[in-house]
DNA sequence: CATAGTAGGTTATAATATAACAATTTGTCA
DNA sequence: TGACAAATTGTTATATTATAACCTACTATG
């Protein structure tokens, strides 16, 4: 099986690449990534979980940028603009986007017991959600694709948690 | 092309019989429809679109229903427990259910101009979704799925709009 | 009619998000 | 360079959405 965030992996890593990746990408755009929106997108990749508005706004004030929430609103905007960040609708929290480079809306694992995300791009979601909207002459401008169930990792250890009680 | 929330239709007839349908539904199911809770699904139906909590509130209070937040907020939560209404996260507002015998989660299609909600239920998205989600080991509890952009009668009138200019 | 369970009333507040306007920084080009 | 326009950030206030906590009233059942 590939590998998800569900799987232990090296998160350090990850945080850097997207963040170097990230500013290749807001050069090549021409668009500037900012003290302030650097440290955000830090933050949402550091965090193991999708994350909220608040809960990166008190990580900004731990660092001593300033903050009321319109500076870390705007910062996700701009984020979520780029692709670079996606908005999980359901909990109102903040993902990392693994792949910016190409524009895309995410299809979105929910865990409801580790909260992890793991997005997807999945061809067949696409193209049947693409065919649906065919049918009704509807065009799409974009789409929230977020499924809540519970993950291997957290169906695989049910006995530990029995034995923990 | 089959009927949709997009055309032309017969308002007032939805209402009633989806109030009618929910009546005979929470009988077989042994839960009240207090008055309340009807007057809230009736406030649902009647609106062209999507509504939230707090426009819903103000039409209790109009009726001289005592009217807190928790108050509707509670109607909200029975309603959709019971499938009778959807949901919409994406813009924090509720939809009738046309289809509440069986319970299920909605696909909708929502027109950014005419801010209607057109609930699907298609086999192919569905599909697709179970198939990503066993992909991955994954156990769906819930699925959020709200498909953005234009309907086709809206498609069908920008040359109105440039004459009223 | 006692009572347990469900539903609703009431007050307060939490959590999420934006409006509006001022100050500052940045890029650009005369 | 210096001056302007555009973009970004700061700041204050407030709007919007949702829930906690606790109390009262209703409902069904024996």
């Amino acid at each position: 099986m590939q590998a998800t965030v569900f799987s232990p992996h090296d998160h350090t890593h990850c945080v850097s690449s997207a963040i170097s990746n990230a500013q290749n990408l807001c050069v090549e755009r021409g668009v500037r990534l900012t003290p302030v929106r650097q440290r955000v997108l830090e933050l949402v990749w550091r965090s193991h979980q999708p994350i909220g508005a608040y809960e990166l706004l008190a990580g900004l004030v731990k660092e001593g940028f300033n903050s009321a929430p319109p500076t870390v609103y705007r910062a996700l905007e701009f984020l979520c603009t780029q692709g670079l960040l996606h908005k999980l609708e359901g909990i109102n929290a903040y993902v990392g986007c693994s792949n910016p480079e190409t524009p895309h809306q995410g299809h979105f694992l929910l865990c409801k017991d580790c909260h992890q995300a793991q997005e997807l791009d999945s061809q067949y979601i696409s193209l049947a959600i693409k065919l649906s909207a065919d049918q009704h002459g509807f065009e799409i401008k974009r789409h929230t694709i977020e499924i809540v169930g519970t993950c291997q990792a957290c169906l695989d250890k049910p006995k530990k948690l029995e034995s923990e009680l």
